[in-house]
RNA sequence: GGGCCUAUAGCUCAGCCUGGUUAGAGCGCAUCCCUGAUAAGGAUGAGGUCGUUAGUUCAAAUCUAACUAGGCCCA
């Protein structure tokens, strides 16, 4: 026996039943289980950041992430699900420092390093909650306990041995890096910081001027060179000047001084009057020196600066052409120097933004402070052109509100350059969807990649595992693994971060190393995710290769210049390979508005709550169904989740509760189902549906194992609305048919729903897993059972008829056009006609109609589906030349060949028709090179064309007709009426009519049985009195009775 | 400034790869119908310079180029 389940679903209830039913089989490790000698199927989780709550992006990606594996799982293979966290970096630090009140890294020194960092690490575990419940709400199976976390000393020990193969193959070097800095804070910030506090302030813009040193072609000793800046206190880092190779500058003459200027800036100094005396090429300066504006790195003119050199980055929009070159304190003056050979720095300001001791009018000044200082020492000597202030856009620390400078920062790089076309040519070989992510982003993103900046001056991370001789810093030991470690310092080695490393050192040959201070990017850890999850290659090694690289991996847009590429950058230097075979990215989810999701506005849902009111399945295949899986923004509606709900998943549970109910009321059992007909043999209406079924599961598989997620849902959208608009709507009176002894068909009926419904919410359980689990409960007797330990259905091709499909969606015009006409009419469907005629002489199509008549007539009420072969008495053929055909061979002439066809005689019409072929303007036309459409020679409101053919709708009611349909209305009052009392469907009922009208009498009389068979009325009783209420204009009262005993 | 993506009905999006003469769907709106599985369903209608311009072609929403606007990433 079939439960019988409530029509009306809680989905978010059902949810959280599934999911407490899920724990108590503990389905999600059995799941695993049944597949462990499987083949692997190897997934890597992106860790998220475990701050805050999970926003829709990461929801999105949770869903992806349990979408695939599902499928995989059902397809017979072990796919592993760890879940994975990102828990070292700045955001969890900055939670800390927030916590603790501390400002900056020099409390956290003074605080400590060993209590902020194990702060760090209680703060980690207490923000997972909510990661854990929300990701439990959106079905998502994945593996918590056995998680792996980059602070994990596994992890971590795998990140140094991937950072010392990295060394070893000479791809790790150090370098400086032009950073933005926060002297209040003493220390560099990221740029996504550095973007946070943008602010309008009023900054000094000069004219200052150098002298050229010595003559160099046009250029005469003691010209002086006119330079713009807005940051004096960079000038006495000056160590040259840049300017265009293919800008133009002129020699100028004011009073008694010569000035060099781009020619396009000399607008600049209308005030003054000028002289022009020469110009030349920006490419003819280059190389000329200087004497710099104060003389304390003189020596470094040996080195090669205090000259004139390129710059790309020179322009003539603003300043004067010609621009100082500081490279400590910026990023394309420090580039500018090293294009141009030059190898120096000078950084005279301390890290806290101090000038230090070398300038001795100037020590101690803060950096801002000096600009007024340097400003009035460049005017005593003269070299003070002109000075204003300017209001600008400049970042601001946005911790401690203080200006941001840029600064020179040692650094740890990695040589991507060296690796680079390498990449480009491995990518070739993973499969993106969509497919313009890796041809073009990421292609684009590795062919222009950069060295990798990897080190942070931080503290909670993984340390650069490198110990430096304190006495000769180009003597440097790495150390890939705890237990070189341990041989080094003789030491236990229990966690690997900076707290237990600092005071570690190390000593070989009477010579002493130390740590550099830094830790690692934790972009590196993620990079290195598929090593550190599995503690490769220290553990696991079978393991690893096997699922090595991995088969799936999905996350953001935004990835592609993250996790994306890391993973590569290090698989490619690793191992000379892709670091995953197939990549889902998903686009950016923005708030309705189109603006960004954010908390201030509070311009979009909260996911938790949503997920309470509709249900996890229903965002699930909100997401799934919208631009968001072919890397298009989507913005998010809560309408689109509810109108998903409404367009999939209530229809599903409908179409299986009219199962239950009706199964239920009949008290069809297992065994009953069993003696069902094969396929082969059920009406017909049961084999289509059969039929489509399994097309779509060939489609969807197809997709699936294509990962193009985004072409699966329509179909299986389509496919309900098949399910239930046409199968169970037209076959609904084989199930509530009485029980008899001939009643196999109901058997039939009853068992492709079964059927159909089973294999239809196999397919859907990976995207839809919890109503599909419920569904599959109550289609199954199997205790402690899951859906999602079946395999996934495979299309069987022998039950694809798909003439049979056509055939029925033939039937769906033919039916859809006829309810149209009925409309026009206002010939309600619940009035009976005598017939439809088909007017066609085409063999075929009648032949396919005569296998769908019955289809025809139960759905539009008629009581014959004739046939009239005479299709030119009723319309006329207009002809119209195959414009893919023809189009090219008859080039421009087309276009009154058309107009010829369109006007041909009656005569020529014949001769298309009955020949096959007629001459136009000299050409010789086919027949199959014209269209040939027919229209209706009368304009009659009954009629229609459909396809090649005119349906026509015999209108005539008699009084035969009327009384069926009135027979038809009193049905349709009582259902409503039993509805309204809130009669149960199997509730039998005695029925009494009250009328005087003949009519109504004889059209009871005539259709009583009809009557009782639909409302389970068991008598009908006839009382001659008037009614009160009205049927069609006639007077009947209606009275039901329910009778007790319902058999 | 660079790379990539997007622009089609009031709204959300198909169609574009592979050019073909009536550009589709859903929501919303209006009118109507059906219903004892359905918090439903169906039909009809109004609603489109397919972002702009130029080009290629017999033919362009579709291919090409430029431009405009928006997004993501980078500088």
């Amino acid at each position: 026996m079939f439960k019988r389940v409530d029509t009306n679903i809680n989905l978010a209830a059902v949810e959280t039943e599934i999911s407490d039913y899920w724990d108590k089989i503990q389905a999600f490790q059995t799941s695993l289980d049944n597949r462990k000698d499987q083949e692997i199927f190897r997934f890597y989780d992106g860790p998220p950041f475990p701050t805050g709550s999970p926003h829709y992006g990461n929801l999105l990606a949770g869903v992806i992430k349990d979408i695939v594996p599902r499928y995989w799982t059902m397809r017979g293979y072990y796919v592993e699900r760890r879940f994975g966290w990102d828990v070292h970096g700045l955001p969890i630090e900055m939670e800390v420092q927030k916590k603790l009140n501390l400002e900056d890294p020099q409390q956290i020194d003074e605080y400590g390093i060993d209590k902020f960092n194990e702060a760090c690490r209680t703060q980690v575990q207490t923000n997972t909650e909510n990661w854990e419940r929300i990701t439990r709400k959106i079905g998502r199976w994945v593996d918590f306990e056995n998680d792996y976390k980059t602070m994990d000393i596994d992890f971590m020990e795998s990140v140094w041995w991937v950072f010392k193969e990295l060394w070893e193959k000479d791809l790790i070097y150090q370098d400086y890096k032009v950073l933005p800095y926060s002297w209040a804070a003493s220390t560099p910030l990221s740029n996504f910081e550095a973007n946070m506090d943008y602010r309008d302030v009023e900054d000094p813009s000069i004219y200052f001027t150098l002298e050229a040193r010595e003559d160099y072609k046009k250029v005469i000793k003691g010209d002086k060179f006119l330079i713009w800046t807005t940051t004096p206190w960079c000038i006495p880092g000056n160590l040259a000047i840049a300017i265009g190779k293919n800008i133009n500058y002129t020699r100028i003459k004011i009073e008694k001084s010569i000035y060099w200027i781009a020619t396009e800036r000399i607008s600049e100094l209308s005030n003054y009057a000028i002289e022009v005396i020469d110009n030349c090429s920006g490419l003819e300066l280059v190389g000329a020196t200087y004497v710099p504006a104060y003389s304390e790195y003189e020596n470094l003119f040996n080195d090669g600066a205090f000259r004139l050199i390129h710059s790309d980055d020179t322009n003539t929009e603003s300043g004067s052409g010609l621009v100082s070159q500081a490279p400590a304190y910026g990023e394309s003056d420090f580039y500018a120097l090293k294009n141009s050979g030059i190898e120096v720095i000078a950084d005279p300001v301390t890290l806290s933004g101090k000038f230090d001791n070398t300038f001795s009018e100037l020590e101690n000044l803060n950096v801002k402070d000096a600009d007024k200082v340097i400003m009035d020492q460049l005017q005593e000597r003269g070299s003070l052109f002109s000075k204003k202030t300017e209001m600008h856009s400049y970042p601001f620390c946005w911790r401690t509100g203080t200006p941001l400078i840029y600064k020179a920062i040692p650094t740890w790089f990695v040589s991507v350059e060296k690796i680079r076309d390498r990449m480009v040519e491995l990518n070739k070989s993973t499969h993106w969807v969509p497919g313009f992510i890796g041809d073009k982003r990421f292609s684009n993103w590795l062919g222009n990649a950069r060295d990798w900046a990897i080190s942070r001056n931080r503290y909670w991370g993984s340390c650069i595992p490198v110990w430096i001789n304190v006495d000769d810093p180009s003597d440097k030991i790495c150390i890939g693994s705890v237990e070189e470690l341990e041989k080094f310092t003789n030491k236990k080695i229990t966690d690997l971060h900076r707290h237990f490393l600092d005071d570690l050192e190390i000593d070989v040959d009477g010579k002493s190393y130390r740590r550099t201070t830094e830790v690692l990017d934790c972009w590196f850890e993620s990079g290195a995710m598929p090593y550190g999850q599995q503690h490769y290659p220290f553990e696991n090694q079978d393991d690893f290769n096997k699922g090595f690289p991995a088969d799936f991996i999905a996350e953001g847009l935004d990835q592609t210049r993250g996790w994306f590429y890391t993973l590569t950058v290090l698989a490619v230097a690793l191992f000379d390979s892709v670091a995953f075979k197939n990549c889902i990215t998903t686009g950016m989810i923005l708030a309705e508005d189109g603006r960004k999701m954010s908390k201030s506005l509070k311009n979009y849902p909260d996911p938790e709550e949503l997920l309470n009111t509709y249900g996890g399945d229903s965002l699930r295949a909100y997401l799934i169904n919208s631009p968001v899986v072919r890397g298009e923004p989507l913005k998010f509606s809560e309408e689109g989740v509810q109108l998903v709900t409404r367009n999939i998943i209530l229809p599903l549970w409908n179409s299986f509760s009219f199962f239950s109910t009706y199964a239920n009321a009949d008290e069809i059992t297992f065994k009953d189902l069993e003696k069902a007909l094969p396929v082969e043999e059920r009406a017909m209406m049961d084999r289509w549906i059969i039929s489509s079924l399994q097309s779509l599961i060939k489609t969807v598989n197809e997709k699936m194992e294509n990962y193009y997620l985004y072409e699966v849902i329509p179909p299986l959208m389509n496919f309900v609305e098949e399910l239930t608009n046409w199968y169970v709507r037209s076959n609904r009176k084989r199930f509530w048919k009485e029980k008899d002894e001939n009643d196999i068909d109901k058997i039939n009926a009853f068992k492709t729903l079964h059927e159909v419904l089973t294999e239809f919410t196999k397919s859907m359980a990976p995207v839809l897993p919890f109503i599909c689990e419920k569904i599959y409960q109550g289609l199954n007797n199997d205790e402690n059972g899951s859906i999602h330990y079946e395999n996934y259905p495979v299309s069987n091709q022998k039950l694809i008829d798909l003439e049979l499909e056509d055939d029925i969606e033939l039937a769906k015009k033919v039916i859809k056009s006829v309810r149209n006409l009925r409309v026009k009419l206002k010939l309600p469907n619940k009035q009976p006609l005598n017939s439809v005629k088909i007017v066609t002489n085409d063999k075929n199509i009648e032949k396919r109609l005569l296998n769908i008549t019955d289809l025809i007539k139960n759905e539009i009420n008629v009581k014959n589906v004739n046939f009239d072969v005479e299709i030119e008495e009723w319309v006329d053929y207009v002809f119209k030349p195959d414009y893919k055909k023809l189009g090219p061979k008859l080039g421009q002439k087309i276009g009154s060949i058309a107009s010829k066809l369109k006007n041909l005689n009656d005569e020529d019409s014949k001769k298309v028709l009955d020949l096959k072929e007629i001459s136009v303007d000299g050409i010789k036309l086919q027949n199959e090179d014209i269209e040939i459409q027919i229209k209706p020679k009368e304009d009659l409101p009954n009629q229609d064309i459909v396809d090649d053919f005119l349906i026509y709708l015999d209108t005539d009611v008699d009084e035969d007709l009327l009384m069926e349909r009135f027979s038809r209305e009193v049905v349709s009052a009582i259902q409503q009426s039993r509805k309204d009392t809130g009669l149960d469907v199997t509730d039998r009922i005695q029925l009494q009519i009250h009328t005087k009208d003949d009519f109504v009498i004889e059209a009871i009389k005539k259709h009583k049985s009809y009557i009782m068979n639909e409302t389970l009325s068991l008598n009908l009783v006839i009382t001659e009195s008037d009614g009160k209420n009205e049927i069609l204009n006639k007077k009947i009262d209606i009275v039901i009775n329910k009778l007790t005993n319902n058999s």
